[in-house]
DNA sequence: ATGTGGGTTGGCTTT
DNA sequence: AAAAGCCAACCCACA
């Protein structure tokens, strides 16, 4: 037997931008390689195919940047390798340009993960290189929760906990590395294969030229984080700032507040809180792996220990500071289970079927949904573009879909606002398009949690209290009676008085005009004369909320989930009917709620983008909603009329 | 089996 | 001023 030969190790990093309590990298130290490689590689699917805005690009190469400066001081010859291809094809020309041994990574159970992964270890396999996968992203394997669920998808926090305590302890932290190996020759004499960008679901984040597979090791050779031009992408807005070492900072300031981590109760933090937020802010941190989701946790468990040995109350999960993050591990080990259709309705045997209006395109190939969604109804359109444009006519709303524009980030009971808003608790508007906003705009976004959340809100799965519905009025008004922080967000309104803040279209004509803003319109013109204009609010809630409620209500009493055969094959419509909400008209259609394409029996083909023309009634059932749609609009016509 | 109580985070009225 | 009760009623685990 030859000598074996020392190892020659690619470090692959992802979704752990650290080196403090990284199971993954220290699997590779403990190789004792010869030379170690940290890279990162440009996958196609977070360039073009995933929705990410400015903000969390920034905070991206935040996080690379900080992590290159900290491999750089355990070894001056190292750095992170910003390799510019697809994984899939880049892997098998660098493992034999480098001579590579052993690849190293930590594992992802995200949809897409998985499967690049796979492709990946079979490309190592073929090619004699050695993988080594290791678990750091979460308190549990998502995997081993399922296991422990009975094979089943975590519902429930019983059913995490149950699971947990099954499978034992949760991990310590591993501290960081004080030394790395040196990485070998980084010459890439092969060619570069350039991913096709079509279809780019991210042009409309840039304002320049896309370059970022301009060559192998980018623009100077030296394989650096690029800059944000680059990419040719807008700028971000947001003061959020990423990087392990920010976050190590942000996590100390705040356990040393024993108090604050002690007794951290989520539902008793403040939405409206800004400068300082009431919650920790951590959660981009958590994403991106600039911070272990597990060191937070003994940390923070020291502390909450610490403060009952002194004979103090402590908060206890779910509510707690750890809770936070085994509602994230439920939610991780749902999309373990479940896959691609975690994401979305159809197909999704957890997930409530609701005549949602604005529904997703599924592509019948794939069963999956296209990104693309049907116009069933103009003024559900027109309610979408209102609330993600934050001009719905109802500050609360409105300023915290600008905060989330802005600076990618709101509070938790936010999101929970405005998800209720836009889905069952407001504009009857499908959660696969409001989670996509959030996809595109929150730097904290993690599919799996986005996803869980926005079926919590709509009362799809994991929650079911659809009568619970959250008002834009009382409910900030429980949180800041000042209404400083519409103030903050939507200043036009800065000068209201607070009896008005939540609902300005009460105030006075008289007073509107002496605090400088005039309510009127939809919001698309923001100055009128001499004043500011904010827009009438586009419903009126309490009825609608009303309309939601029967909607939800009759919709659970048909009962079907995303895997029915009936929402497989388009005819639950003949379940629906008059006082159903959303597109049902008519008993037969395509599957889902998509659009009819082929369909050669007369049905009308409907674009996506454009609004709709309202079909005319042929079946016997499926007008009521009209007419409920269009009771609501006289409604607010009645009232424009009057004021 | 049918009932009961709990479910991270509702709103409104009464006590 | 805080807390309990009602609203109209969901699912689920457990007895």
């Amino acid at each position: 037997m030859p000598p074996k030969a020392k190892p020659r190790v690619v470090y692959w990093f992802r979704t752990d931008l650290r080196l403090h309590d990284s199971p993954a990298l220290a699997a590779a130290l403990e190789l004792k390689p010869s030379v170690l490689y940290p890279i990162w590689t440009w996958d196609p699917h977070y360039v073009y195919r995933a929705r990410v805005g400015p903000n969390r690009w920034k905070f991206l190469l935040d996080c690379q940047s900080d992590l290159s400066t900290s491999i750089t001081e355990l070894n001056p010859k190292s750095k992170l390798f910003l390799i510019r291809e697809a994984p899939q094809t880049l892997f098998p020309k660098l493992f034999k340009e480098w001579k590579i041994t052993h690849l190293v990574f930590e594992k992802d159970t995200d949809a897409y993960a998985r499967d690049r992964d796979a492709e990946v270890m079979q490309i190592a396999k073929d090619a004699g290189v050695q993988v080594i996968v290791k678990m750091g992203r979460t308190l549990y394997d998502p995997d081993a929760l399922v296991q422990h669920n009975h094979g089943k998808p975590t519902m429930s926090m019983s059913q995490v906990q149950a699971a947990g305590k099954q499978i034992g302890d949760i991990a310590r932290p591993i501290p960081a590395p004080t030394s790395l190996p040196d990485p070998g020759e980084t010459t890439l004499s092969f060619a570069q294969e350039k991913p096709g960008p079509e279809p780019d679901i991210n042009a409309i984040q840039r304002d320049g030229n896309e370059a970022s597979y301009s060559s192998l090791a980018g623009p100077n050779g030296d394989f650096a984080v690029p800059t944000m031009e680059e990419l040719g992408l807008k700028e971000a807005t947001t003061l959020h700032r990423g990087g392990e070492t920010i976050a190590l900072d942000m996590l100390s300031a705040i356990i040393k507040n024993e108090s604050y981590t002690a007794t951290f109760e989520k539902p008793k933090t403040a939405p409206t809180a800004f400068s300082p937020q009431a919650t920790t802010l951590l959660s981009p941190h958590m994403h991106f792996g600039s911070l272990s989701c597990r060191e937070f946790y003994w940390r923070v468990q020291d502390v909450v220990d610490a403060y009952k040995k002194a004979g103090k109350h402590a908060s206890e999960p779910p509510t707690s500071l750890t809770g936070q993050l085994l509602f994230r591990d439920m939610y991780f080990g749902a999309q373990a289970k479940l896959g691609y259709a975690f994401g979305q309705t159809y197909g999704n045997p957890q997930c409530r079927f609701i005549p949602w209006h604005l529904p997703s395109e599924i592509d019948t190939a794939t069963g999956l949904i296209t990104g693309r969604y049907l116009t069933d109804n103009a003024t559900a359109e027109s309610y979408f573009l209102r609330w993600k444009e934050g001009r719905t006519g109802f500050p609360w709303i409105d300023a915290l879909m600008r905060q989330l524009r802005l600076e990618g980030w709101i509070h938790h009971l936010g999101r929970h606002a405005v998800a209720s808003f836009l889905t069952r608790g407001g504009c009857y508007v499908d959660w696969e398009r409001g989670a996509e906003v959030f996809e595109e705009w929150l730097i904290d976004h993690e599919a799996a949690c986005n996803i869980g959340n926005w079926q919590w809100l709509s009362c799809t799965a994991f929650f079911s209290q659809f009568y619970r519905v959250y008002s834009p009025v009382a409910f900030p008004a429980k949180w800041d009676k000042e209404g400083a922080f519409v103030r903050r967000y939507v200043p036009e309104l800065a000068r209201f008085d607070k009896k008005y803040i939540y609902e300005p279209w009460k105030a006075p004509i008289a007073d509107q005009k002496a605090w400088g803003c005039v309510i009127r319109g939809d919001g698309v013109k923001s100055e009128e004369g001499e004043y500011r204009v904010y827009p009438k609010p586009m419903f009126d809630f309490a009825t609608q909320r009303e309309v939601c409620i029967q909607g939800l209500k009759n919709a659970y009493k048909v009962g079907l989930h995303g895997n029915d055969a009936k929402v497989l094959d388009g005819t639950w419509r003949k379940l629906f009917d008059d006082e159903a909400e959303g597109p049902t008209e008519g008993n037969d259609g395509p599957p889902g709620a998509m659009v009819e394409h082929e369909d050669a029996d007369g049905h009308e083909e409907v674009e996506h983008v454009a609004p709709p023309t309202p079909k005319k009634g042929k079946g016997k059932t499926g007008h009521k909603r009209e007419k409920i749609q269009g009771t609501l609009d006289r409604l607010v016509t009645r009232k424009k009329a009057k004021t």
